[in-house]
DNA sequence: ATGTCAACCGACGGTTGA
C-alpha cells in the first residue's frame, strides 16, 4: 500500500509540531504541503528529518510555497509547472517520481485577489495543469495530482453562505476548467469513493466558519486511470482542525494498492 | 459582511493575502 497525504499547513514554521505529530501518528509514504511560506533554508525539516521524512521544498518568502515529504528515494521531475512564464516566482508546484509513481503537489491560485489579473492567472495556470496530465497521460506514466485546488467542484462541496455567488472557487468558469482537467481522463478520489457525503476540507479563521461548519471541500487528489483503479480508501482528517492553532485546511489521504 | 491568522516591514502597528 501506498499512503499520500495532501495538507495546506498555513506555515509550515508554525506548524511544525502539527505535522510531526501527524508523520508519527498516520505514517504516510509522501506529505504533500502546501503554503509553507517560507524559503527553502527557512524549512524545518531538522525536525522532519528525525522521523524518517528527507523534505522536497520550492519555497518563496512570505506567500505560497510547496513541499513533499518522503521516506525512499526520489528523483525531482518539475520545480515549477510546465508552460508557466520564465519569470514567474510563484512557489506552486513540486512533482518527483518515486515507487513507480509520478507525484505533483500543487497549490493552486486562489483567484479572488488582483481583479481580473489575478482571476486571468488562475485560469491559465489551470489550463497549464491540464497541458501537465496530458503530457503524463501521453507517456502513460502512473500519476497523482493533489493539493489546494481552490475549487469547489460542486454546490455540494461548501456550506451554504460559506462563500458568496461570484467567489472565484465556485466561478462556471473555475469548475469548468476543473472538469476539463478531469475530463482527460482522471479519478477525483474523495468523490469516487464517498459520492453523496457532505464533506470538507477547510474552514476559514472567520466567522466562525468550524462552530457553523460553514466549510469548503478544496484540497483534491486526481488519479490517473491506473491509478484509479488501485484507489483504496481516502481520508479526511477532520479532527486536525480542532486542536490548538490548527491550519484552517485539514489533512486529506488518498491509500493505493499496492 | 465577517467574529482570524501569518508574514513582512520597520520599529508595535498597519498592510497584504487567504
Amino acid at each position: 500500500m501506498i499512503k499520500i497525504t495532501t495538507w495546506n499547513v498555513n506555515s509550515a514554521r508554525m506548524r511544525e509540531s502539527h505535522v510531526a505529530d501527524f508523520l508519527t501518528r498516520e505514517q504516510p509514504d509522501f506529505l504533500l504541503l502546501q503554503e509553507i511560506k517560507c524559503e527553502a533554508h527557512q524549512f524545518p525539516a531538522l525536525g522532519f528529518s528525525a522521523l524518517g521524512y528527507e523534505a522536497v521544498v520550492v519555497g518563496q518568502k512570505s506567500y505560497n510555497g510547496v513541499a513533499i515529504l518522503h521516506r525512499a528515494p526520489v528523483e525531482v521531475t518539475c520545480r515549477k509547472l510546465p508552460g508557466l512564464a520564465q519569470d514567474d516566482a510563484q512557489a506552486r508546484y513540486v512533482e518527483l517520481r518515486a515507487q513507480g509513481l509520478v507525484i505533483g503537489n500543487l497549490y493552486l491560485p486562489n483567484g479572488n485577489s488582483g481583479g481580473a489579473a489575478g482571476y486571468g492567472y488562475k485560469l491559465d495556470w489551470m489550463e497549464k495543469l491540464r497541458a501537465r496530465a496530458l503530457a503524463l497521460l501521453d507517456k502513460d506514466a502512473d500519476f497523482i495530482l493533489a493539493g489546494d485546488y481552490n475549487v469547489c467542484p460542486q454546490d455540494a462541496d461548501f456550506a451554504s453562505g460559506a462563500l458568496n455567488p461570484g467567489d472565484a472557487l465556485i466561478r462556471p468558469e473555475t469548475r469548468a476548467a476543473f472538469n476539463a482537467l478531469i475530463h482527460t481522463g482522471l479519478t477525483e478520489a474523495v468523490r469516487a469513493l464517498h459520492p453523496r457525503e457532505t464533506l470538507y476540507t477547510f474552514w476559514d479563521y472567520q466567522a466562525g466558519a468550524w462552530d457553523r461548519n460553514a466549510g469548503l471541500r478544496i484540497d483534491h487528489a486526481l488519479l490517473s486511470p491506473r491509478l484509479g483503479d488501485r484507489l483504496i480508501a481516502t481520508n479526511i482528517h477532520k479532527d486536525e482542525r480542532a486542536k490548538p492553532q490548527p491550519s484552517d485546511h485539514v489533512p486529506v489521504t488518498v491509500t493505493l494498492s499496492a
